[in-house]
DNA sequence: GGGACAACTGACAATACTGTAAGTCTCGCC
DNA sequence: GGCGAGACTTACAGTATTGTCAGTTGTCCC
C-alpha cells in the first residue's frame, strides 16, 4: 500500500503556451510582489496570489527566487535601487536644469515617489520588518543632497554676500524635509484638518509651505527668474 | 473505530496555580502582544508566542479576546488611548506648568513616546495593515494643539504686538511636528550623518533645531526667563 | 533534427497557526 | 460549606502556506 507515493502530473491539455523570458517573468513577479506589499500591508505577500496575479503557479515563483524569503529581498533590492535613481534623477536633473527648481518642485516629486509608487509603505514595511535595519545607502544620499545644496548655497550666496549655513544645518533641513514627506505619505491625511475632498490640496499647500520655510531658513530663497 | 474522538484533559499533575484576574491577564497579554509587534515586526504576533511569554496556553488569549483579530482591536484601543493621554498630558501639562516649555521639551516629550514606546512603530503597522485607515482621533488631537498655540501666541504677542499666525500656518507648524516626530522614530537613524555611537546626541540636536526653527518661524520665541 | 537547458506545472509533504471542544480548578459569594 | 462563574488547560480539528519532486514543454544552438 506504500507504493506510488507521486503520480506524475499527466498533460491535461496540452495548451500552447506562451513563454517568457526569465527576466520578463522576475520582472513581473515583482511588481505583482510590490504591488501586493504596498496596498494590501505586510500580511498580503502570499506566493499563491502573486502566482495568481502574474498569471503563473506558485512553485515557478520557488524556481525563479528560491524562497520566499528570496522573493523579498529581490524585492527590496530592486526598490532601493529605483530609490536611489529616483532621487539622484530628481536631484541632479532638477536641481541643475531650471534656474530655479527651487523646493516645492523637488519636494512634489520626493512626495510623489513616496506615495505614489508606494515607496514610504515599502520602507516603512522594511524598518517594521527588521527593526535594526540601518540603511548605510539612505545615508549616502543624504549626504550626497547636503553637498550638492551646499554648492547650490555658496554659487547663489557669494554674489547676495549672505552667510553659508553649516553643514549641519543643511543635513537637518535635508532630513527634515525626507521625514515630512516620508510621514507624509503614510499618516499625513489623517492629520489635516480639511475635509476629505480637499486632503491633496491641503497636501500641496503643506509641501508648498514646508519649501518655502526651508528655502527661507537656508537663505536660497532667490526667486523672480528676470522678468 | 470512530468513538472516542476526544480525549479528557487529565489532571496531569495537580499543581496549585496562582491565579490572575481577568484584567490583569489582558493586561499582561496585551503587553506581551506589543512587546512582540513593536520589536518584532508585524509577523512576530503568534499566539502561541504570545502565551509563551506571559506563561499560559494560547486558547487563554482567545478565551479572553474573542480571537485574534479581537486581540488586535484591543490593543489598539488601548494604544490610541494611551496616546491620546500622553498627548494631552504632555501639551496641556507642559505648556500650562512652567512659563517656558517652549519646543524643545515638548517635542522630546512627543519624541520619547514616538520612540521609546513604540507608539511610532504601532502606528505604521496599523497603517500599514490598514491603508484605507483615517483617524478622526488624531485630527482632533492636532485641532486641539492648533487652538492651545493659538491661544498661547495671542496671549504673548499682545504684549509684543507682533502679528498672529493663521490658523492653516499653525496647522502646517503641528503637521510637520508630529511627521517629523514620527518619521524620525521609523528611519531617523538610517538619516543622521553622525557615527553609529552619536546617532542620540544627533537626534536631539535635530529635535532641539527643529523647535528653535519653528518656534521662530511662529514668533513664539520668549526666551531668557528673567536672570 | 536533436539535444541540452531552463521555464513551468500538478501533486504532494511538512509545518505552523488559529480556533474549538470538553473538562478541571479557583475564587467569590450566599 | 456548597455552588456557580469563569479562568485556564489539554487535545484536537481545520486550513493555509511554503517548499519539494518529478515530470513536460518550449527555445536556443549545433
Amino acid at each position: 500500500m506504500t507504493a506510488r507515493r507521486r503520480k506524475a502530473a499527466r498533460p491535461k491539455a496540452p495548451r500552447r503556451r506562451p513563454r517568457r523570458s526569465a527576466d520578463e517573468t522576475r520582472s513581473e513577479i515583482l511588481d505583482a510582489a510590490q504591488h501586493r506589499l504596498v496596498d494590501g500591508g505586510p500580511d498580503a505577500i502570499r506566493l499563491q496570489e502573486i502566482a495568481r496575479d502574474v498569471g503563473i503557479s506558485h512553485p515557478t515563483i520557488l524556481h525563479h527566487f528560491g524562497s520566499r524569503n528570496g522573493l523579498m529581498q529581490a524585492l527590496e533590492e530592486r526598490a532601493t535601487r529605483a530609490l536611489t535613481e529616483e532621487v539622484g534623477r530628481v536631484l541632479l536633473g532638477g536641481v541643475r536644469a531650471e534656474e530655479d527648481a527651487s523646493g516645492a518642485d523637488l519636494l512634489d516629486s520626493v512626495a510623489r515617489a513616496m506615495s505614489d509608487r508606494g515607496l514610504a509603505r515599502l520602507v516603512a514595511w522594511w524598518v517594521l520588518n527588521d527593526p535594526g535595519a540601518d540603511s548605510d545607502e539612505a545615508r549616502r544620499i543624504v549626504a550626497r543632497v547636503v553637498e550638492l545644496i551646499r554648492v547650490r548655497l555658496a554659487e547663489g550666496g557669494e554674489a547676495a554676500g549672505r552667510r553659508l549655513p553649516s553643514r549641519e544645518e543643511i543635513a537637518f533641513s535635508v532630513r527634515l524635509a525626507v521625514l515630512a514627506m516620508f510621514g507624509d505619505a503614510l499618516i499625513g491625511p489623517s492629520l489635516g484638518q480639511a475635509r476629505a475632498r480637499q486632503r491633496d490640496t491641503e497636501s500641496r499647500r503643506f509641501r508648498a509651505w514646508l519649501a518655502e520655510l526651508l528655502s527661507e531658513h537656508l537663505g536660497l530663497e532667490r526667486r523672480e527668474p528676470p522678468a
